[in-house]
RNA sequence: GAGGGCAUAGCUCAGUUGGUUAGAGCGACAGUUUGUGGCACUGUAGGUCGUGGGUUCGAAACCCAUUGCUCUCCCCA
């Protein structure tokens, strides 16, 4: 067989030892804290049905899915229908007969898919969370991956606002527990809605959040020469700008946003449920809650309430974002399940604690006790304190080899194994073993049930 | 989809207006040292200079093409 060249797609990243433990700590985390709040876990396939992920995420989405090409396209009985569908792919179309499945592109539409399918049996309103890797076709860059995860968490079912009250908690609770100090910060569909409307454009809000999305990225004048390009009046545009000049505490900003919208009915509905989180009792966060009438989000989905997270004190874009949608499981034939989710960006959140220097010592992990090869008796020997400290739950590995000392130790040094026991010829004969700390070089000769008394850290 | 940058040892990189046998540091391996590591010293291995073509007496260097990586914009997470 001729030699490949090792190499990864592009996008696409191995993690060494000391990268996975330090992910699963991010990981173990919100998912702890998924668990706290009464989320149930969910995992689905890595590929759906295309049809399943086709027309979900706009225009650009889908040519950012991963196609899977079909097995079998080399049949020669089928080899005209294939030609015809191969046409087909030719004029920019899909075909099953090509390709049937894709790679998810990400958790809300596969949940959507999942609970569409089993309404029936699902206990509303259904809390789950959802940890896994997705994919996308995109160009990667700094900070963006062809795969990634996504740590999710849904509440479909139910139109309440605590709901919204306890997502925001989550990423208190979460962002709280890494050390990471973050600005989470509130919008709402329905205040945007009606900015449209007062604009006298209501067929242009996606224009207008797209536009306004960017305002902190390009600027006032860019966004204002943006709008024009969409087909805005000056009026409209003088109005929109001073929409977004609104700032202050978050009361100063929700008493203007009033006095802007007194007329207008949907604007008066998003602010009331602002407000409504915002003095929610018994939350502790509020310091950090905060009112940003520009959050827009991408995803046309969303309905109501947004959120996205910013991490303070470093220049990473958002390191998390969801908010509330009415009706995903429509698209699948279910209609009038409301849901509202969020979404935690651990790529990005790992990218911030390293920068910061946000991981603790404790996670480095591996072995504690390094077990010298220092002879066939010597090492049965060792093999057999091995698993009785095993059994205790402690970390440790044996050199497989019989060979010098030196490579013994720098082995150890090299994984950051704090400790070696040696036992060598003498100790085998004296029926006892050396314990020696690897950090401060004092060693001690020990009887094997003292070596098991040991405590290591 | 648009536009930049880069490609030389396992890694990070040097390499003079084109000139003999392409270098350094780190790492690996071995030895000094067969019962005590990190340090030091000595030595060894490791290169189709991304690939293909061209210019030239001569190309790692110049030209063309190609592939890969990377960054920015669009968009998104």
């Amino acid at each position: 067989m001729a030699k490949t060249k090792a190499s990864l797609p592009q996008g696409t990243r191995d993690f060494s030892a000391d990268v996975v433990r330090k992910r699963n700590y991010i990981f173990n985390t919100i998912k702890n804290v998924f668990e706290l709040y009464g989320f149930a876990p969910l995992e689905t396939p890595a590929m759906e049905n295309l049809e399943t992920l086709m027309g979900k995420y706009g225009e650009e989405g889908d040519k950012l899915i991963f196609k899977i090409l079909n097995n079998g396209l080399d049949n020669i009985s089928k080899h005209e229908q294939i030609k015809n569908d191969f046409e087909k792919i030719l004029a920019g179309k899909n075909t099953t007969g090509i390709t049937e499945r894709a790679l998810r592109y990400d958790l809300t539409i596969p949940f959507a898919r999942y609970v569409a399918m089993n309404y029936g049996q699902l206990t509303f309103p259904f809390k789950r969370y959802q940890i896994q890797p997705v994919w996308r076709a995109d160009r990667p860059q700094r900070g963006r991956y062809r795969e990634f995860y996504q740590c999710d968490a849904d509440v479909v079912g139910s139109n309440s606002l605590l709901n919204e009250v306890e997502l925001v908690n989550i990423y208190a609770t979460v962002f709280n527990k890494l050390g990471i100090d973050v600005e989470i910060k509130i919008n709402n569909r329905k205040i945007l809605a009606a900015l449209a409307e007062l604009c006298g454009g209501n067929d242009k809000m996606i224009d207008i959040t797209v536009a306004i999305d960017k305002l902190d990225k390009i600027g006032i004048e860019k966004v204002k020469e943006e709008l024009q390009q969409k087909g805005l009046q000056e009026n409209q545009i003088a109005s929109i700008e001073q929409y977004l000049n609104i700032n202050g505490t978050n009361n100063e900003k929700l008493n203007a946003i009033k006095k802007l919208f007194h007329s207008v009915e949907i604007g008066k509905q998003g602010i009331n449920e602002i407000e409504y989180v915002l003095n929610y009792p018994l939350s502790n966060i509020h310091s950090s809650l905060s009112i940003d009438f520009t959050l827009a989000r991408g995803l046309n989905y969303y309905t109501g309430i947004i959120f996205e997270i910013k991490a303070k004190n470093v220049q990473m874009g958002s390191i998390g974002g969801g908010g509330r949608y009415n009706d995903l499981t429509g698209l699948f034939g279910v209609p009038n399940i409301p849901g509202v989710g969020i979404s935690f960006g651990v790529d990005r959140i790992y990218d911030v604690m390293e920068e910061l220097k946000l991981f603790p010592e404790a996670i480095a992990g591996g072995a504690k006790i390094l077990f010298f090869n220092l002879g066939e008796e010597e090492s049965k020997l060792a093999f057999t304190l091995m698993q009785q400290l095993r059994n205790k739950n402690i970390a440790c590995e044996i050199y497989p080899e019989q060979t010098k000392f030196d490579k013994q130790f720098k082995y150890a040094d090299k994984k950051q194994i704090p400790y070696a026991v040696i036992i060598g010829s003498k100790e085998l004969a004296e029926n006892n073993c050396v314990l020696k700390n690897l950090q401060s070089g004092e060693q001690q000769t020990l009887l094997h049930n003292d070596l098991l008394l040991q405590t290591f850290h």
